[in-house]
Formats: structure tokens, C-alpha cells, sequence
DNA sequence: GCAACGAGTCGCTAT
DNA sequence: ATAGCGATTCGTTGC
């Protein structure tokens, strides 16, 4: 049975569990079911323990986690050495970064101004050009359900962008570039006069992987 | 080491791990530092062992886990019965509970219309009215770190209200109740004309607890 | 050191 | 089954 008090208050019921104390003062419990844990206590708490009762505390954050245990079923230490990392292939800013150097994908024509271009009101995947040097605002997301607040997103940049020196007098465009929208944001970027372009990182994946493995043997 | 194919790819080198079959065929891989796992799967694969192999499968959502193992420091079985359920107390949903019932703490005056009061761009937190029969839009966050996109919420709701039949010709008014903002979102509030009221878990902790304990004994 | 933002986000509730 | 949205979100990158 744990308590939890902190940014919340919180009682887990007596249960089977695995409990994980990690390197850093991490402190993991988990329950019988789902990929997360019930508990847990960020790096920097102090384990303590008393017989029946294993206490977690991280004072600066004002959050603490008592555990009662009735009985403990296997515990086993390991000096855990080798903790090699994660590499990931088809970050938003992977994705972004090819999509970036292949422009043509997102419309023929484009070119590259800026990527993450500051902005009053936050900072533009890609900001490009068209043709006819009309500004070009590009918003790449990962995921497949794009909600409607990335279209108001996208129409508060174009709202922002004329007022900046650069681009007074201009009437930038909106493109988003994702796998897959929510309903209704399809009718909401019409509406908007936003474009549209399907792509996901099932369709970059071939590429991702070459560049990945570029980089690789590069370094 | 891990391999991961599914929504991204990934790659986890070979180091210590702690992994975890939970009994709805998720699968959580722990590294040596901090509270989150470095590979998992979710509920519904299929696992399956092969020597010095183990992959885990979740073939509908098209994922692939595969973990290859050197040594094996430790096995053990549990038969996990008994799994108590987690019960918070300060989600922002029972905040939202407490203040509707009181709304002197927010704005004295303030009655209260309607919770989740559907609009065309989202359900608002707390509808309420005001002495003058003004609309009054309650936005509740329970994280100190509220962004400008609240802001921009609040200022979608006061919009579409007066578009709807029972607020039409009316003015409404915001206020956003939380513990803290983001750097320069209070700013944005002045602009936008949108009242802030700080209130947090913790000023309601002694009453989120008493209702809680109100609700447990009453079931 | 804090702030901003993505995430293989996950998981819960209402539709 | 799906959509919408909070979360003790966490973790990483930039300033």
C-alpha cells in the first residue's frame, strides 16, 4: 500500500507490486497491469527504510511516497554498470529536418527561409518561400491526430509574421504537414484556407533510416 | 539491446536492464536512471522467448519489440491476484468539483451556469453568470505552468459564445483560476483582458480531502 | 539554472 | 470503438 503526497494526494491499495529504486533516487512502483507505473518518485529522493514500511522523499519538491509492504515476495540488487542509450529514428525533428532539405515533398517550388524562424507568438517549423516570394508558413507534426488548436497555431503565426520588419505587407500561407488529422480539423483548415499534405513517418522511413545511417558512420 | 519498430524506430544499446511482463501483455524496459521506461510495449502483445532472444509483438497496431539478452542476472515469477486500485485526490476535475460549488473563492457573485458547457471549439470548464448577467468563461489549470495557449482558449470561448442562441448580444467575460503561469502569459491575460485568480491544489487540499472523505464514507 | 515543447506520450471519461 | 484531454505528465533542447 502506498501514500502519496505532493503536486497531488494520492492512496494506492494494497496490491501485488514491483518496485524499482534506481541509481539517480528514482523510485518506480508498478502494478499488475499497463506499461505505467502507479507511484513513483522523481531522481533526487532519499530512500529510507523501516521494517514494514520503505519511505521515498524529495524535500526540495515537497513530495514523499511511503510504501507499507506485508511481505516481500524476491528482492535483488544489481550493480547496474552499462546503460547504454536510446536512439531514435523519426523524431517531429528528424522528420522536419528532411522534409526541410526535400521541400518539393511539401509543394514544388519552395524554398527554405528559416527553420524554427522566432516569432512573437512562438517559433515556425519552417518558414519558406513560394514563387511568386510569398511567405510560406510550415508546420510538421508526427503524430497522426492533429487537433484543431495546431490550426489556430498555424493562424496566429500567419497572423504575427506581417508585423515582423521582414515580412511587413506580406500575406503568408499555411501548410501542415501530418499523417492523419482529428475530425473535423480537415473542415477547420478549409475554413482557415490552410493547406493540407499527408505525409507521416511511414513515408519518410526508407529515408530517415539512410540518413540515420549517414550520420552514423560520420561520427 | 533493444530493437523498437512500430510508430518510430528506435534503438536501445546493450546495458543493464530491469524488464517487466505485466499479465495484459505489456511489457516495460527499465535502464538504470530515472522514472521512465527506455522501451515498453503496450497491452495486447504477445510475447514470445527464443534463446538469448525475446520479442514482443502488438500485431493490429503493426509494433515490434525485440530484446536480446547476454545474461541474465535474475528471473523471477509472481503470480500477481491482488491489484489495488490508485485513488487521487486533487485531479483538476475534483478542483473544478470544489470551486463550482464555491465561487465566492473565484469571484463573489458568480453563479454557476453550467460544467463542460459545450461549444464549438471545446467545453468550457466552469460557465457561470455574473451580478449584471454577464457570461462569465472559468478556465481551471492545476499545473503551475500555464502557457499562452490558455490564453488563445479563453479567448476561442469568448468568441464563439455570443454566436450561440442563448448568448447571443452578450459580453463574456474570462477568468483563469491556477497555481501560476509561464513566464509572460500574465502579460497576455492583461492584453486580452482576462482576469487570473490564483488558486492551487494546495490552497484546496484540506477541503479536496474532507469531500473525499465525505464521498468514501457515503459509498 | 529555468523555460518551451515534443512524446513510440499514456490512460481515463464520455460519446 | 473512438475522441478529447488531463497528467504527480516526463525528458530534452535551447537560452
Amino acid at each position: 500500500m502506498c501514500i502519496y503526497s505532493g503536486r497531488i494526494d494520492a492512496e494506492l491499495e494494497l496490491g501485488d507490486r514491483v518496485i524499482i529504486l534506481k541509481d539517480d533516487g528514482a523510485v518506480v512502483v508498478h502494478g499488475k497491469n499497463s506499461t505505467n507505473a502507479k507511484n513513483w518518485m522523481p531522481a533526487g529522493s532519499e530512500w529510507q527504510e523501516q521494517p514494514g514500511r520503505y519511505t521515498s522523499e524529495h524535500v526540495k519538491r515537497k513530495e514523499k511516497l511511503e510504501i507499507y509492504v506485508q511481505q516481500v515476495f524476491a528482492e535483488m540488487h544489481c550493480n547496474a554498470e552499462l546503460d547504454g542509450k536510446l536512439i531514435k529514428i523519426g523524431s517531429e525533428r528528424e522528420m522536419s529536418d528532411l522534409l526541410a532539405a526535400q521541400m518539393d515533398r511539401i509543394e514544388p517550388g519552395l524554398m527554405l527561409v528559416a527553420r524554427e524562424a522566432a516569432t512573437p507568438v512562438g517559433p515556425i517549423d519552417i518558414l519558406a518561400t513560394d514563387n511568386e516570394a510569398t511567405p510560406v508558413i510550415v508546420e510538421i507534426k508526427r503524430g497522426a491526430g492533429v487537433s484543431s488548436e495546431t490550426a489556430y497555431q498555424l493562424d496566429r503565426y500567419r497572423e504575427a509574421l506581417p508585423k515582423m520588419p521582414q515580412w511587413e505587407g506580406t500575406k503568408p500561407r499555411c501548410i501542415l504537414v501530418a499523417p492523419g488529422l482529428k475530425k473535423g480539423v480537415r473542415e477547420l483548415l478549409k475554413e482557415k484556407e490552410i493547406g493540407y499534405v499527408r505525409i507521416g513517418y511511414q513515408d519518410l522511413k526508407e529515408e530517415l533510416r539512410q540518413v540515420s545511417r549517414k550520420r552514423r558512420s560520420a561520427s
